[in-house]
DNA sequence: AATGAATGAGCATTCATTCAT
DNA sequence: CATGAATGAATGCTCATTCAT
């Protein structure tokens, strides 16, 4: 691997691991063996680390956003995956969305990317919950379309960070991705349809029976 | 006012503002025109002053959760204004939440504080979701109760902060607060009972009436 | 005990305890229960309350010097009598010779007053030994006796500092007395003449004895 | 020079002329020219500089118990030579020893290294004077080989500190060195066997000279 | 590409001392 | 006599960043 693609890689687990604010361009550095000038000379400075960082986390979740195969599977199931998919990016990058106020504020430019972001989001979350809407899988007005796509997304995007604070030791592990997913289903509920309930319940207890699965075998550990 | 508590004042301004992390102790102690021995005379560190402004915030968390008037107001107007008063803490707090990875992480004796309050609101949160279902004003399932008083409360904490990140210029007003309350009533909203809906929909009136003219009223300014 | 006491009382013992670098006036304030401005009534600064903590000293050591009941006791027993006396001052004063440069080196003043008791405690010393050499007691040449009183003078000086750094808990107890008396016992030994060995050897025997029921005692502790 | 070199040449160098407490390590770096970020680059703490310099004195501590030549010089020959040698790693390294219980007390890891090191010396300056009284240099009964060896080690240690007390101006010069090497000699006069005496006042008379010449050049200059 | 010594402004914190009350 | 808030220079130390090699 190169060598700046070893510091991205390092940078981001120590900055999950302890905490951006934690590590120190030194630390990183030294994590890898190399030199700090090494590492200037690859980046201009720890911004341009975490915009590198940002970058690969953009690239993830665009293609999260990638249409579903209408043939192999029902819209239902694919939401399941998308929002799977999702809480993975946001474990991979959770040290991003645990100091996102700190980064955003420091950098401006990262924060008109990541508005810009944010905003198609809304834009294709909401016309996703239209297209349940209209095949008469939720029921769900139109105004409160868009406050239920941001509350999804904003559900996601704390869900890793707002876990890890509600616990003494305050680690988080895989095992969050699931309820997270379970979660989002929790609160959806309310708008399924009748006639989308039972596909609803099957892959609500699909879900938790890889919780619980996943569960078991960290218990093993 | 006691210098003790111009510095927790002050020190709340600034960290709100800027950030905790941006904020040294002499920061706080020349923006009050006072030496760094003086604030130090005061508190024994950074952190205590943050433990200060910690019991202060939890002392409100605290008075939000009275019982409410049973003979003055309707179960679900009760619940609005607790959400109201709920969402003002987080306001008045802001950076406690933007940064709470980095300060429980910093200081295990208050993050202890902080789970056992969490753990008490869980509690509250849903036995008060009970009390909704047996009176008939929701429709809820025994075994969604405490998923969705976790989420109420994820969304009222993350809101502020949340709305932050979503904006080109990161700033957020107080308006947020209606739309935090509006936004816990969307997610509500699927498990409101027939016989409830009536009152429900003309409190969510009411709360964009309210939004509506606080908007305004900035837009003015 | 009227408050300057009180101060001067404490001093010494938290200096013994933690060492002068150690304690701070605000610690020895905090101590007594006393404001630090009201031991700044008492004393100009610290240096005036290690300076009084000195005359104390230096009374003990004035004191010390009495000469001898030349009818009820003999010169040897005169002379461990006297011994033991110097090293329950230097007991007492630990910490001053724990912290001798860094204290004289700060404060010409107490240099100059240290100075001079060490030229006075030379000539009395030496006096003392040509009067034991005078009436056969110790065999001791002219030009030896200087050095001798001064060699003597400075293992008692040193004893306390000096065991203390012997150990690897660092403590020192009033055991440590017994033996520094017959340490100098044993750096005399070869300077006593023949007539007057049966009694060194009677007084050495006593202060061994003494020595083992300390350390007994303290065993028991 | 090694810029990791000139920090503990420096360090030394002030310390011995200032006191370890008296001088920061923002003195030492602002001595050499170096900014403080430097001298933590080289060393984690100022400890660290300290404990550098431990370890330069142990290595000379070891150095100067090397075995004598027995075929090129005496026993007592060898005494005096090793004398010399301890006292002047005393002189180079005087501020460790007036500083010595504060030093220790700070760091515990240090307190461990520097008392096995006396034990050690103890154990090895016991076995020499076993040997000079097996070969009839010195008459001394065995219980007191282990008093008399220590007294003599604390004579050297103590030396060079307690001379810069007993003086006004404070200074010590290594005039001191040739007066503590005859300081140990007369402690040990009382214990030569007679058909040791000739050479011992040999060598005694051969010191006196050294000291006597070393003080006129001090004059001089 | 890489090294590693060097920078320097800045940080949290300390503490002997002062002074209005 | 006594209080306790206030001072401010100083301390040990950090860390993102630079630059000659």
């Amino acid at each position: 691997m190169k060598t700046k693609d070893r510091i991205i890689k390092a940078s981001l687990e120590l900055f999950n691991e302890h905490g951006e604010r934690a590590i120190t361009t030194n630390h990183i550095a030294a994590h890898l063996g190399i030199s700090p000038g090494n590492l200037y000379y690859h980046f201009r400075n720890k911004e341009d680390i975490i915009r590198c960082i940002y970058t690969e986390y953009e690239s993830y979740i665009v293609e999260a956003f990638r249409p579903y195969d209408v043939e192999h599977e029902s819209d239902l199931g694919f939401m399941v995956r998308f929002l799977d998919g999702m809480l993975q990016v946001m474990w991979r990058y959770r040290f991003f969305y645990a100091n996102l106020g700190d980064i955003l504020n420091r950098d401006d430019e990262l924060r008109a990317r990541y508005v810009k972001v944010q905003e198609k989001m809304d834009v294709q979350s909401a016309s996703a919950l239209r297209i349940l809407r209209d095949n008469g899988t939720v029921e769900l007005e139109d105004i409160y379309i868009a406050d239920l796509a941001q509350t999804l997304k904003m559900i996601v995007a704390c869900w890793i960070g707002f876990q890890s604070t509600q616990k003494i030791d305050g680690t988080v592990t895989k095992n969050e991705i699931y309820q997270g997913v379970l979660r989002v289903l929790t609160t959806f509920r309310g708008y399924i349809a009748d006639k989308a309930r039972p596909e609803f319940d099957r892959i609500e207890t699909q879900y938790r029976q890889l919780l619980k699965d996943s569960a078991a075998e960290t218990a093993e550990i």
